[in-house]
DNA sequence: TACTGACATTGACAATTGTCAATTGCGCGT
DNA sequence: ACGCGCAATTGACAATTGTCAATGTCAGTA
């Protein structure tokens, strides 16, 4: 069993934010840092706290969202191993920006805000990271915006799908749902009821099988015409296979 | 009348990415600048051109927007005076991640992208201006996608004009649009039927009244309570306030 | 003044998505 | 194995938004 240190340490270079940091700036960053063990449901932070801490997934899954009075969700992301989040409340008046609950057991590094904030004000390497970083994150928002935009909830899904997949492997392939469905559907901006029946019209249009959170698609092609049809980017779009924060492998 | 190096030196200096310049660097990236004319219409660069050029408007108005094959369109945003559009292409393997077109007859600035990452990179002050402006951009997208998923037409209708508005004068406001009903139909993700409709019914449940583009509201909280019941963000909400890329005043 | 063309509105209807209620399915712990 | 609880599905219906066609409005111009 490694020590917390050590789990810390790790997960920063795992981080592309971290990759290029200079001698002893990634100790000054771990300091303070703690290994925090949330439970299914736990509310990490919410929409407007006082940000002091910005966090890394360790295990599990944490979705990022935003409520109105009256209780209706819009989620921002959905986030696993190996993503940060919170880290941009540095540049909105130390507010968080959305809410945080983990939505299974998770494991989380909560990391002291102040740091980063330090490291990206004096090296500027870790600033051009971030920038980086940031400018893969508005490009993965305008094309969420696109997808609200142009594709129903059928393609949407689909697209999700896609981007779960292997995209070049045109053969038979099986793709996991990485989480509840009712989760997908929201993560999706649709009733879990609406996620249900357009995925039923998927299947009937695309032909791919669905047994729970099992599906099985003998043509990614198939998929891809029905899905990217009403999306500015040709298939294979490369959305995931850019981003520093993916899912490890 | 100016001359045209003037003309692109003020242009910059109003931006706030380049307010903390250090001596020397407003000259580097003025270099090789040019104003342009855009007729009504006109296409700027299209959604993955090579990107060589990012543009400051001067004048008039330009869409950003994505499309699809068939010719739907996603209006990513609308932009005047001050406004700075193309530098992310920089983070974008120099690829455009959207087509620019003037809306109506417009004066713009178009600068070199190198001398941009050059500053970049090795003007920390200048990253940290990008930062911020990349910072606030996610806001605004952030509370976009969230409109677009919790607010109904006439709701962001409502939250559009509102953002138009004064909105500390509690009392009348008169509110004008700055552009087509066609085209912020289509800045709203709406069609221009929708948009029509979606009016008639804020006027009916706030009491706004409609002329041509000149609407006024007589009471700023009743058309807040109605527009802002299915957002995260208390009104008054300070998007606007906070722009460094704000219209003139 | 009359005409043209683009924007805007309206009506009728279709498609999509949401809502509410009932039911089914499935994993997990006892 | 049983039953509990939550997720998922399905049906019936409502609300919202889109589509297509027709008409109205208005500024600019011959």
């Amino acid at each position: 069993m490694q020590n917390e240190t050590e789990i810390i340490r790790e997960a920063l270079l795992r981080n592309s934010l971290f990759q290029s940091c200079p001698d002893g700036v990634l100790e000054k960053l771990a300091a303070g840092a703690k290994v925090i063990e949330a439970g299914k449901g736990q509310l990490l932070f919410s929409n407007e706290d006082d940000a002091t801490n910005y966090y890394i997934v360790i295990k599990g899954w944490v979705k990022l969202y935003r409520e109105t009075l009256d209780g209706a969700q819009a989620v921002v992301d959905i986030l696993t191993t190996n993503h940060l989040f919170g880290e941009t409340s540095i540049f909105q008046d130390d507010k968080y920006p959305y809410s945080a609950e983990a939505t299974e057991p998770t494991t989380l590094i909560s990391l002291p805000l102040k740091a980063l904030k330090d490291a990206i004000e004096n090296e500027p390497k870790i600033a051009m990271s971030m920038l980086s970083s940031m400018a893969l994150y508005r490009k993965q928002q305008d094309n969420e915006l696109e997808h609200r935009t142009l594709q129903n909830a059928p393609q949407r899904i689909g697209c999700f799908l896609l981007r779960l997949a292997d995209q070049n492997s045109p053969g038979p392939v099986t793709i996991y749902l990485p989480y509840d469905k009712t989760l997908v559907a929201s993560r999706l901006g649709m009733q879990p009821e609406t996620f249900s029946r357009a995925l039923a019209k998927l299947k009937k249009e695309t032909g791919l099988r669905v047994k729970g959170a099992t599906i099985e698609v003998d043509n990614i092609l198939t998929l891809s015409r029905y899905a990217c049809a009403a999306c500015s980017s040709e298939f294979p779009c490369h959305d995931l296979k850019k981003s520093p924060l993916k899912v490890a492998e």
